[in-house]
RNA sequence: CGCGGGAUGGAGCAGUCUGGUAGCUCGUCGGGCUCAUAACCCGAAGGUCGUAGGUUCAAAUCCUUCUCCCGCAACCA
């Protein structure tokens, strides 16, 4: 029996391109699903995009194509910047997909016809110009926040969820399942925030715009976005279809990885819902931290969503996974800037790694002629490393476990600055002058050479690239996980090939 | 008193639960080495751990006060 491990990015709303925050989450999810994939779990990646809605309604009437025309085009681009990012979903969903639109119709009609979904009135502050409904706390001065209009109370009809039912067996949950959660001051946050003052139940549905999925029986009404976008967890996996051999085995969802923002809507409306059709609920929802820039979010009119294919083409895009997976700590904030990227590229990729693996290469060639040996004529020094490498195992494997991805790399990085360390204490280039010291020096850069593919092997999951020349430059086809458990199976007698640069040092131009 | 998080050498963070010599990466300065991409290795300088009080033989850590920053409450990854 295959272990199985599904993972879910958001889907993110394409009302503009996607900037370095959405690269941020995705890559996140493609380390851990190649980690997963690695350790020989069943994995199921999915993410996709949030299509319906007012917003993108409005943005394509202003660029004068047709909603389905606006989003078409950003998603084309989103999977360009994906494919450019090295990123492995399984599938890429989208809201405007026939058979995610007929499960949330199927969704909403069960719902409707067990009394979980109510037709009610909702009544509220509307801005006729806007089409907009504001909230009293949104007002600025009593005016619509957009146009500074009067708003006037509307009552309209509207579908309710009964929020309020399953508000109990929440809390319970949440009781029962304290990993549900991460991190754990977000859980506080909900409790505190909208559970405790009692849970209303939530409008789900629309008449005041179209570019929604309709409401069966009723074609007045839009499924509200949320009970839309949630619903794509399950719809992607076949939930209601023809087909749901992938939603018997995949669900449920072992993580659904989120921005902080949105951390509300995964883990009350979302079970709310899930437990409404008597499913099963995600093992975990996370809520990471944000890339910020100065302090401040991403965002276009902040100016600073630049392409993040403009950061790809200049560093590489090692570079940039390598940036986002270390740079943010699990579950705050990390700061983003293109100087932070290139310190971060000099200091741990070209200085630690690339050089370590140039330099360990290079003095093969040289005094072996590229060929690998191990004369076993081992000194109180290798142990140290030795164990340091073999030790890294279960270090990485819980870090990720955690979602700590940045902490795994951490470790690796390590055991590279060991090697490097280790280098100096054997100093080889003496061995090498020495005619009685050619067996030791046949064990040092063994050892190195171990501890740089054992180190690759992990790699494969968050800069697959790298790991990847680094493979070839070892020419070694002991690359799977299971082969990085144990010191000393880098074959012997084999050939390296020549040592080429993995990184280039990016020089800072003034 | 709406709720939550945070404040630790120049920068970014760990340490706080379970009190006992304040740690890591980057940066700066000095030295070493020459296999390597001005890299690598060693050493040093630099901190009254936001403020004020309390508990204790002992507080970054526990308790209380205050200040400042951020997030959520409202469809931003």
């Amino acid at each position: 029996m295959d272990k199985k491990f599904y993972i879910t990015t958001p889907i993110y709303y394409p009302s503009a391109n996607f900037h370095i925050g959405h690269c941020y989450t995705t890559i996140i999810c493609d380390a851990i699903a190649r980690f997963k994939r690695l350790e020989g779990y069943d994995t199921f990646y999915l993410t996709g995009t949030d299509e319906h809605g007012q917003k993108i309604q409005k943005k394509a009437e202003e660029a004068g194509v047709t909603p389905k025309e606006y989003v078409d085009k950003i998603v084309d681009d989103a999977k360009d910047l994906w494919k450019s990012l090295g990123i492995t979903y399984d599938k890429f969903i989208r809201t405007t997909d026939e058979e995610h639109v007929e499960c949330v119709q199927k969704i909403f009609k069960q719902l409707y016809d067990q009394g979980d979904i109510y037709k009610g009135e909702y009544k509220g502050l509307y801005c006729t110009p806007c089409e907009s409904f504001w909230t009293e706390s949104q007002l600025v001065e009593g005016k619509c926040p957009d146009c500074g209009r009067d708003v006037y109370e509307v009552t309209e009809e509207a579908y309710f969820l009964k929020l309020s039912k399953y508000q109990d067996k929440l809390v319970k949950y949440y009781e029962e399942h304290p990993d549900f959660i991460e991190p754990l001051s977000r859980k506080n946050e909900m409790i505190n925030n909208f559970i405790k003052p009692g849970l209303d139940d939530l409008c789900v549905s629309r008449t005041s715009f179209d570019w929604g999925i309709p409401v069966t029986f009723d074609d007045k009404h839009v499924v509200y976005v949320w009970l839309d976008a949630l619903s794509n967890y399950i719809s992607a996996l076949g939930y209601k279809s023809n087909d749901e051999t992938l939603f018997n085995k995949y669900w449920p969802a072992d993580v659904h990885v989120v921005g902080k923002e949105i951390v509300r809507f995964h883990v009350i409306i979302w079970p709310i819902m899930l437990m409404a059709l008597g499913l099963e609920l995600p093992k975990k929802v996370f809520g990471h931290g944000w890339l910020v820039i100065d302090g401040g979010k991403i965002s276009k009119s902040f100016g600073n969503g630049k392409d993040p294919r403009e950061f790809i083409k200049a560093y590489g895009v090692d570079a940039v996974r390598y940036f986002v997976l270390r740079e943010v700590p699990f579950g705050s904030d990390g700061n983003f800037s293109e100087e932070a990227l290139i310190n971060r590229t000099n200091a741990d990729l070209v200085n630690v790694l690339g050089n370590l693996v140039n330099r360990t290469i290079s003095m093969n060639h040289k005094y072996f002629d590229g060929v690998v040996l191990n004369a076993d004529v081992s000194e109180q020094l290798d142990k140290d490393l030795i164990e340091s490498t073999t030790k890294l195992h279960e270090l990485v494997i819980k870090n990720v476990e955690d979602l700590k991805v940045g902490d795994a790399l951490q470790e690796i990085f390590e055991v590279l600055r060991k090697a490097n360390k280790y280098i100096d204490d054997t100093t080889p280039w003496i061995l090498a002058k020495d005619e009685t010291k050619q067996d030791r020096l046949k064990t040092v850069l063994y050892n190195l050479l171990e501890t740089i593919r054992i180190c690759a092997v992990y790699l494969q999951a968050f800069i697959p690239e790298t790991a990847e020349k680094i493979f070839n430059q070892l020419n070694t086809k002991q690359t799977s996980f299971e082969s990085a458990k144990e010191f000393g199976l880098l074959e012997q007698n084999i050939k390296l090939n020549e040592p080429i640069h993995l990184f280039d040092r990016i020089e800072v131009k003034e």
